[in-house]
DNA sequence: CTCATTTATAAACATATGTTAAGAACCAAA
DNA sequence: TTTGGTTCTTAACATATGTTTATAAATGAG
């Protein structure tokens, strides 16, 4: 479990009064497995920060393919940033993988705390800064590594992995098929 | 040519001071055709606003193999984002592919911006979200799209491509080899 | 202009991955 | 327990891409 201190005291040390203002912001929501956190065209309002549970992101190809961008976990901040900003429907749907707590906050409200908290403005940087860290390694994934390699890496950043979701949710991540996945496990674990 | 005051005005209205005050911690460099901006393994101090020419960004794997992360055109911001927030040195180099006119900006004299003048801290997160809506573009080029496809959406972000730069340069961007590349420009203008 | 270098194309073969289909292993509902 | 669905593995074949080598075309320095 985590809460929202844990969560800005990430980003660095921040006044009382304007943890107090965020805070206020933020209230609890509870999702079942499989259900959908946030659908395709939906125009998104809020974004979430992870209590407990994990989440992924998907989008799915005109042949129906689904694409997995990224899982979440607890501690983790969530939302369609991409619809947020821009206000315009999401090409990207979140759905629960397993039991999820989380903390909602109104985008906007969010905003324009920004707009005349200073110390808001730089939090919501240095937010922006992690995605960029965290995008930027995602690129380096996809760019260098081969599916075998982002599979090892994959199970490096969520050990019990295998465990916790279906072949066809890692291959989804992987960019490749179920089949491909097997082979490559049999080839790992053949060494 | 790009001036700043154009740069600026792309990210919304901001007050005239912070403009000044922005514009103070600029200065113009000039670069040859082929010179390094950034180079592997330097901590960066400066972030640079190109006014004319093309730079690129790559970094290269244990075997000495290329990849090309972006090319930037004037009008861009350009610079390792990692290492200017990190302080680490980076793994990304910069070289310019034409002759090149920039601004220079010392990044932590602007990050002093941003924890004073919150109008500047607005004008950073307005260059984040700009930076993430790039990323994501490119996560889902990599992810989704094929090398040809991948091709035919960098000849549509700069139509020039082929002349401007050798397949070489293409080709690492696609992640591909240049022998590939040729393949595939064969199967596309025999159709 | 000429020669040397760079750049692009091509062929031949190897590997990674996709597609399809079949069967095995597992699990849940009746 | 039986049945039906899902998940995983395997095989066979097709395609995209890599690697190596050769050659042709374009470019640049003198």
């Amino acid at each position: 479990m985590v809460n929202l201190k844990e969560f800005l005291n990430q980003f660095g040390s921040i006044p009382e009064s304007s943890i107090d203002s965020f805070i206020n912001l933020a209230s609890i929501e509870e999702f079942k497995k499989n259900e959908t956190l946030i659908n395709f065209n939906e125009v998104s309002k809020d974004f979430y920060i992870i209590k407990s549970g994990i989440v992924r992101s998907y989008h799915v190809d005109l042949k129906g393919k689904e694409y997995t961008r990224s899982f979440f976990t607890k501690g983790k901040a969530v939302g369609s940033l991409n619809s947020l900003i821009s206000k315009k429907p999401t090409q990207i749907a979140y759905e629960t993988l397993t039991d999820v707590k989380l903390y909602s906050i109104d985008f906007n409200k969010f905003m324009n705390l920004t707009k005349k908290d200073i110390d808001i403005a730089n939090l919501y940087n240095r937010l922006l800064e992690r995605i960029f860290f965290l995008m930027e390694s995602e690129i380096f994934s996809l760019a260098v590594l081969d599916a075998s390699e982002r599979y090892l890496k994959l199970q490096e950043e969520i050990p019990d992995i295998d465990n916790i979701m279906t072949q066809y949710h890692i291959a989804a991540y992987l960019n490749i098929t179920p089949v491909q996945l097997s082979r490559i496990r049999k080839k790992l674990y053949s060494k």
